[in-house]
DNA sequence: ACAAAAGTGTTGCTGGTACACCCATGT
DNA sequence: ACATGGGTGTACCAGCAACACTTTTGT
């Protein structure tokens, strides 16, 4: 039995092709970590349907925007800061996942230093909410937070980009913490130490830390330059 | 400086929401593992720009459709396969990306068994392509290929999902030259066997390999119930 | 008999884990 | 002086890498 010849996107005219309304959005999971617990930048929702509820800071892709750009904007808009860490984790299109039509939705995630960036809180209702804290959200956007939060747990597991959620300046009990916010695991500190110093990525930028009511301890910054260089020799291993 | 409240799809009703043509589609990264090479299947492209160009295959999501419907369809219309290994990679979403206007395509990783499969290739000018061979691709479909390679060999050392490659039975040296093939790299065959026996993945199928023209080895298949038990178990590990 | 690949063990090294005591600072 | 967390070393164990010879089958 021979079957007609499918259509293709790829080879067939667009113009030839049926179109209809679609909206198409991203929506950023903005982690921020602040007096040691892991947080995440939401926004409550004043659509009927979600009233009172909470969601995450997206908008609509503009005609010619580029989707990575869009949640760029998202970002520089509601937060004021640029070049943080920002990256596309997946795309949600489930047929009945926003009430009012079809909106097709790209998850991105971003790590923010929650104190630098300048939040226009009382314009826009935007709060911080601790993860572990987050039960019930509007739209899908908790099956995206959590997706996001799953991502973020495997990705500062293969790239160090876990840095970016502290300051400048930190010390390994931050780093350790944020580590164990995150991972939700323990570690032992003496081990965590020999672990990170011997990945060559922490410098030691010879101060310490003030204002602390124990022992101060030093201060590391993340060595970029080191890790650039270390890059270029890795390997991928094997591991089920 | 005050700023305007921003809009935002979550909070502000979809009729007020600027609308302008977009077109969605899914394209599909089929791989297969024919004659100890790994494959890719593509269709040639009929549109006057990339004329003579491979393209993936893809097609537009349908008003009514899941996203990840719409990929299963594109698989199962074209191979007449069901229940293959299928997974969400990456949205591509650059305005320019396709000649005919604002296309946003969202790629999928499919695995397949290149035996099962029944191509209607008379029809749609389907061929498998050796991965290693491909140098130009239509539209954006080179780094979307790449994207899938890169995403595919992460996420063969982090689940067994390579045995979707393989015939239901195998052999030891199959698995190791398809893992040698995606990786790029080269094994020891006596420390390839120890680790993927204490995986405790492989059950042994008391059967041997038939007309081959040296000793032949045994027949092994993917325990999945053995895995299954195994992922409750399982515990993340901390790596740089 | 020859060609081709299967099957098999040991050793050394590296990296992870478990674990306890003294030190510097603020109150 | 006390409370708090900083800083340090060692011993054991598990997993990885390197490495060579004998066996089975087809031709």
């Amino acid at each position: 039995m021979k079957e007609a010849r499918k259509p293709n996107i790829n080879t067939t005219p667009i113009e030839l092709m049926p179109s209809f309304q679609f909206a198409l959005s991203v929506d950023c999971v903005i982690f921020g970590y602040d007096q040691d617990v892991l947080k995440v930048l939401l926004i409550e929702s004043d659509l009927p349907a979600y009233k009172g509820q909470w969601s995450l800071l997206g908008d609509l892709v503009r005609p010619n925007e580029d989707l990575d750009d869009a949640s760029y904007r998202v970002l520089r808009e509601r937060t004021g800061l640029t070049g943080m860490f920002l990256e596309q984790v997946k795309t949600f299109g489930a047929v009945s996942r926003h009430p009012a039509g079809r909106v097709i939705t790209t998850a991105y995630l971003a790590l923010v230093n929650v104190r630098d960036h300048q939040l226009k809180t009382l314009d826009n209702a935007l709060h911080w909410h601790a993860v572990s804290d987050i039960k019930t959200m509007a739209f899908d956007h908790q099956i995206i937070l959590n997706t996001c939060v799953a991502a973020l747990q495997r990705k500062i597991q293969e790239e160090p980009i876990i840095f970016n959620l502290l300051e400048e300046k930190f010390s390994l009990r931050d780093l350790q913490q944020l580590f164990e916010q995150i991972l939700g695991v323990a570690f032992d500190r003496r081990n965590f130490r020999k672990k990170l110093f011997t990945t060559g990525l922490l410098k030691d930028e010879k101060e310490m830390e003030k204002m602390v009511r124990h022992r101060p301890g030093k201060l590391y910054s993340f060595d970029r330059k080191a890790y650039e260089q270390i890059k270029r020799k890795s390997f991928v291993g094997l591991q089920f």
